[in-house]
RNA sequence: GCCCCUGUAGUGAAACGGAUAUCACGACAGGCUUCGAACCUGUUAUUGGGGGUUCAAAUCCCUCCGGGGGCACCA
């Protein structure tokens, strides 16, 4: 819908100035608002409000909308015929599930892979892991939305440092190895090693072996966790270990680095010149010791991702990992990655009984996200965590969490949605070409507008990794639906409207179906 | 010390540099003879302090104060 403005605005506008339209708050500002005649004043050197005068002229010619105005001083505001609105109306109802999706020109299509969790098996899951699952998972839906082609990777660090730190914790839990420092020291780690405690004997001289044991155990706890429980989705599970060392991606990088002469070698380790990549130090691939560092083995990664084809690669990580970003940044720069971006979720801080919760996977003290998911409704979670912006540091307090299923407002959003199948079951289904022009009450308007923006919502999100603005354009036309619940009658009124108004109960069906769908929240018929 | 994020109603959050700062929860005052009241209608903020840029600042810049997280040959 507003790309229709915008286009409307194009024509009447010669100079090549961005045109920004917004959609107002408040109906007195219009449907739609421009500021372009600021943008135009400097150009034309002209006050901005004889600008917005003769657009508004140009427009009114042009016939585009019901009313153009000019208020403020030089704001150009715009109305949307009914017309158009019942246009909308009647794609919406034809499209049915595929509304708010789009088909992208080719140019404009990507292949794009996002990863997102990636904890290491060593244990169970953290709450930022889950903060980062929502996000990635509802993320993937958005863009294969807008036509996209998605992978949902998983990253698995299988092999290495942390897998036999595991192996050792376990060999330490049944007292075996004297224990240490650097150690897991959770409930879960003690758990593990009672409960295969012939095992960790068995591979007492091998902590590798037995990390990599309880590793494949842990990893599949966590999928069940992920994909049962939360409703987060991967279409794969990269292993570090058997796709990657295996087949060498990570010798393919570092002669790739050689070749591209970015490798050096001081202090008896060899380094990348990750600087000439905006990293604000070189970075080492191979330790004196002679060992490849994770980093190395991350470059690879990148460069396997490379190689399958993907032009974009998306990766949400932790806060911890905030000095991790500019190095594979640089990484994915060499390996010719075209498109890289990673998102950074803030910490998510646990109050229980009024007070912090220090949170140590290591230490074993924290909240897993296991325990969270299997107290609070997996809807409830999940929009909770995507209502609110990556960048915000929660306090989350876990007493009121489960007293409450977090006092978030998701049956606000599925009681709307169960309002709307509750008058479709009583009225059946709508007959007929219905005359959307019988909508004529402010609540009936609204909620047509609200409708219409559904597409543009989505597509925006898609661009700024947005997923919070879906979830609050869902509750915005929940609001907007109750209201007009409240009002607006589809029984008990003249015939012809209350198909109309059936028609319009089927269009915020179908559009706070879709939109709850690109959350990963459920839809219920009955609450 | 350097870097990133952040400070908005009692609480938790929202707001491409735009016009009267949005939502939920809580509190208080109201509302069911018709499609389920898990709903609706009111009241509740000079956006941490001070400067600056701009026609326009919660948003950008400087500075001060307060939170969180990074600065490994760990990830």
């Amino acid at each position: 819908m507003r790309e229709m403005a915008i286009e409307a605005l194009k024509s009447v506008i010669p100079e090549a100035v961005p045109i920004e339209v917004t959609v107002p708050d408040n109906d007195t500002h219009g449907h739609y608002s421009t500021n372009v005649a600021f943008r135009l004043a400097k150009l034309r050197g002209a006050a901005p409000i004889a600008i917005a005068e003769s657009l508004k002229h140009e427009l009114e010619a042009r016939g585009s909308f019901a009313r153009v105005e000019v208020a403020g001083n030089g704001f150009i505001n715009m109305w949307l015929s009914h017309e158009s609105l019942e246009v909308e109306l009647a794609d919406i109802l034809k499209k049915k599930k595929a509304y708010g999706t789009s088909t992208l020109p080719r140019t404009g299509r990507r292949k794009i892979q996002i990863e997102y969790i990636s904890a290491n098996p060593t244990g169970p899951l953290t709450l930022a892991n889950g903060r980062g699952g929502f996000l990635g998972d509802a993320l993937a839906n958005i863009f294969e939305a807008v036509g996209h082609t998605v992978e949902r990777e998983y990253y698995v660090n299988d092999t290495g440092n942390q897998v036999r730190t595991l192996g050792l914790s376990l060999l330490a839990a049944q007292g075996l190895i004297p224990d240490e420092e650097k150690f897991y020291k959770g409930e879960y780690v003690k758990e593990w090693a009672h409960k295969n405690a012939s095992l960790v004997k068995r591979y007492a001289k091998k902590p590798e072996t037995l990390g990599a044991r309880a590793a494949a155990y842990f990893l599949s706890s966590i999928k069940k966790t992920v994909e049962k429980k939360a409703g987060i989705h991967f279409d794969r599970y990269t292993s570090e270990a058997r796709h990657i060392h295996a087949k060498h991606f990570t010798d393919k990088a570092m002669t790739m680095f050689k070749k591209k002469g970015l490798v050096y070698e001081s202090e008896g380790a060899v380094w990348l010149k990750t600087t000439d990549f905006h990293d604000d130090k070189d970075r080492v691939l191979i330790t004196k010791e002679g060992a490849p560092t994770y980093f190395l083995a991350d470059a690879g990664h990148y460069l396997e991702t490379e190689k399958r084809g993907f032009d974009t690669k998306l990766i949400i990580l932790g806060p911890d990992h905030y000095g991790y970003v500019s190095r594979i940044q640089a990484a994915a720069a060499i390996v010719g990655i075209e498109h890289s971006h990673v998102l950074i979720t803030q910490a998510v801080r646990l109050i229980q009984g009024g007070e912090e919760v220090k949170m140590s996977k290591r230490k074993g003290t924290f909240v897993t996200f296991e325990e969270l998911i299997d107290e609070v409704p997996k809807d409830a979670a999940r929009f909770f965590f995507q209502m609110i912006s990556p960048d915000t540091h929660m306090d989350f307090d876990l007493d009121l969490a489960k007293e409450h299923s977090l006092k978030n407002p998701v049956f606000y959003a599925q009681y709307a949605y169960v309002r709307t199948r509750g008058i479709i079951k009583k009225a059946g289904a709508v007959k007929g070409k219905p005359d959307f022009s019988l909508l004529e009450s402010d609540e009936d308007m609204r909620l047509m507008r609200k409708l219409a923006e559904f597409p543009d919502v989505v597509r925006d999100a898609a661009d700024t990794f947005a997923v919070h603005h879906v979830t609050r354009y869902v509750l915005e036309l929940s609001k907007l639906f109750h209201n007009f619940y409240e009002k607006e009658h589809v029984s008990g009124v003249e015939e012809r409207l209350g198909m109309a108004r059936l028609a319009l109960v089927s269009a915020s069906a179908i559009v706070l179906k879709n939109g709850l769908t690109l959350l990963g929240v459920s839809t219920p018929e009955k609450m």
